[in-house]
DNA sequence: CTGAAAGCGCTAACAA
DNA sequence: TTGTTAGCGCTTTCAG
């Protein structure tokens, strides 16, 4: 075994400049108070020495972590792959490095994670996923990412939360008042929906965007069918068998996220029922795999990479007295998924 | 602006527990050397104060930082996503927080998120992405990981790095074998290989799989053609496009990963060309969507969750004098984009 | 412009 | 069993 003294410390930099640690932390910093040429100096030596400060030293002497904590409900789902890809690239470039959590679509285990991040000093907390539709759900979560806040830490979150803090917003509601629309004006009448857990705002808002559009036609929710499964490709599985034994005259399915349109696509497909001629199908999301499925997805595109970007961009910005708020563009795109409503036999 | 004296600190759960912080800390550290109704006392103190030790202070008084380091090409990319999950999950479970890096396939990326992560002084460096074929390549990163081992640090890889560590090793050779055999098997025989970058060793194990199965069967890879380009869906795209145009006679595709794979099957279907009738295809790794593509994908399965979460158990162990290499399980897994080779027009 | 020294919050000897 | 105290490596006044 090596002695444990691996890494070299400002101590070592300073000494082997011939300067005192004070002056050698001035020059790596880049803070003023030091010529040029003792700090060039100490530079070269920090460089040649392979010099990196030691974070925790840094922070617990009242720097920053140079950290930002992400959370995700699972990394796996590449909607939450996408935004932590945003994430990362910007962290990068401002030299940050990322903390990243898995929520599993629980508050209690959200709230965990908050506090594991709070205890790691992370200069920012980005909430990654959804809200919930019950603020008491998160009020704990509230409550601890307020002290934090009021500590100096800096959050953001993408969705729409209960909590008081910058907000990157993908518009839901008109996200699933267009892929709607887009249904209804190929004649579509018979729809089912396949949401996620109704707790979850992203659903909620989604769901409020289709029964918009249906109002929009005179039609109401309460008309077609709106099974809430687990927001994955299994439960989009899942709801597709169930809803279509329940209802064999549906000519189009509505699944609330992109992964769940996967799950609908494969029973549709293990049925042997024609993608889009006998049944239309749409997602939400455009997850990258959306363009490359057959029959392609019809979807609504959000920029879940820009999304991350612009939510650490936001939480790196100084505080401001009212909250930000930032609601990004989607587009529906329609593809090879979605087709006019087959004309009931005679 | 609140005052910046947000969280609790050790000392003010002792001050509340009438007790020393040494006792404090030996109590919540579940150290023994502490009566059971003191440590009790000073727990249930801890926690109606919502006290979490700074990780900082921790880690720089000599403690474990309770952090991990994962290196990936590109969380976006659902291989290293899925490992990701893998890493997370385990790490939850033990009370660990993970950083995540991007390395962009690039060698002096790596080496500075590897020092970045040193800096950090997490307790283990999971380096994901695929090792280099030219050991020069990474000898910085090996020399500074050898050093943060020496130090105390834990390292562990997955794929074949030319750094000295323990490592879980997918069998790229076999999968690469496999595939190409069940080609042959079908009586493909002018089969295409579309590949990512040389250089990298996943690529090199997997090709060198290609080989040894066409040798089985008296043929050699100098007869088949190679396209080395990114590894990646666009690169998979790209790839076919050339292939397809220089070589119009081939029957068969291996892509040398499942996102290659999917940018492959999108160019077969803008070209009209049926898969697998006219054309069949496999890639490698069996990534969640593989399933439901369609046609689905035929390709090796690694168990990429399973190979995340045995990176970090491995690091977690005490070291071992000689590095541990743990080979992972692959399966071919065939599904419906290969089919026999169709029978040369007379 | 530069250096000395006081912490930051915690762990781990060492005492009591 | 419990308390005292010396650092861990760095930033940041405060002197010089």
């Amino acid at each position: 075994m090596a002695k444990p003294r691996s890494a070299p410390r400002l101590a070592d930099v300073a000494a082997r400049a011939g300067v005192s640690i004070a002056t050698a932390s001035r020059s790596l910093a880049g803070r003023e108070g030091v010529s040029e040429a003792v700090a060039a100096h100490v530079r070269e030596i920090a460089l040649q020495l392979g010099y990196v400060a030691n974070v925790h030293a840094r922070t617990l002497a009242g720097g920053a972590t140079s950290t930002v904590g992400l959370i995700v409900h699972e990394i796996g789902d590449p909607y939450f792959a996408e935004i932590a890809s945003g994430v990362i690239e910007v962290a990068a470039q401002r030299g940050l490095t990322v903390q990243i959590c898995h929520s599993a679509r629980d508050p209690r285990t959200e709230l965990h994670q908050i506090r594991t991040l709070i205890a790691h000093r992370t200069d920012a907390i980005i909430v990654a996923g959804s809200g919930y539709t019950e603020p008491a759900l998160q009020a704990e979560s509230n409550a601890v990412l307020q002290a934090f806040q009021d500590g100096g830490g800096r959050v953001a979150v993408i969705g729409r939360h209960f909590l008081a803090a910058d907000a990157v917003r993908p518009d839901n509601e008109a996200a699933g008042r267009a892929v709607t629309a887009h249904l209804l004006e190929l004649g579509h009448r018979r729809i089912g929906v396949i949401a996620g857990p109704a707790v979850l705002t992203t659903v909620a808002d989604r769901l409020a965007g289709v029964a918009a559009a249906l109002a929009d036609r005179g039609l109401s929710l309460a008309d077609v069918p709106v099974l809430h499964t687990d927001f994955t490709r299994n439960g989009g599985h899942a709801g597709a068998e169930k809803l279509l034994a329940e209802h064999p005259d549906l000519t189009a399915l509505i699944a609330l996220n992109d992964v769940m349109a996967i799950g609908v696509l494969s029973v549709l497909r293990a049925h042997g029922i024609a993608v889009p001629q006998q049944m239309s199908v749409a997602g939400v999301d455009d997850v990258a795999v959306a363009a490359d499925l057959a029959p392609s997805l019809t979807t609504v595109r959000l920029p879940m990479t820009e999304m991350g970007e612009l939510a650490l961009t936001m939480a790196l910005k100084p505080p401001s007295a009212r909250k930000r708020r930032k609601t990004t563009g989607h587009e529906l795109v329609v593809r090879d998924s979605t087709g006019p409503a087959p004309t009931p036999a005679p």
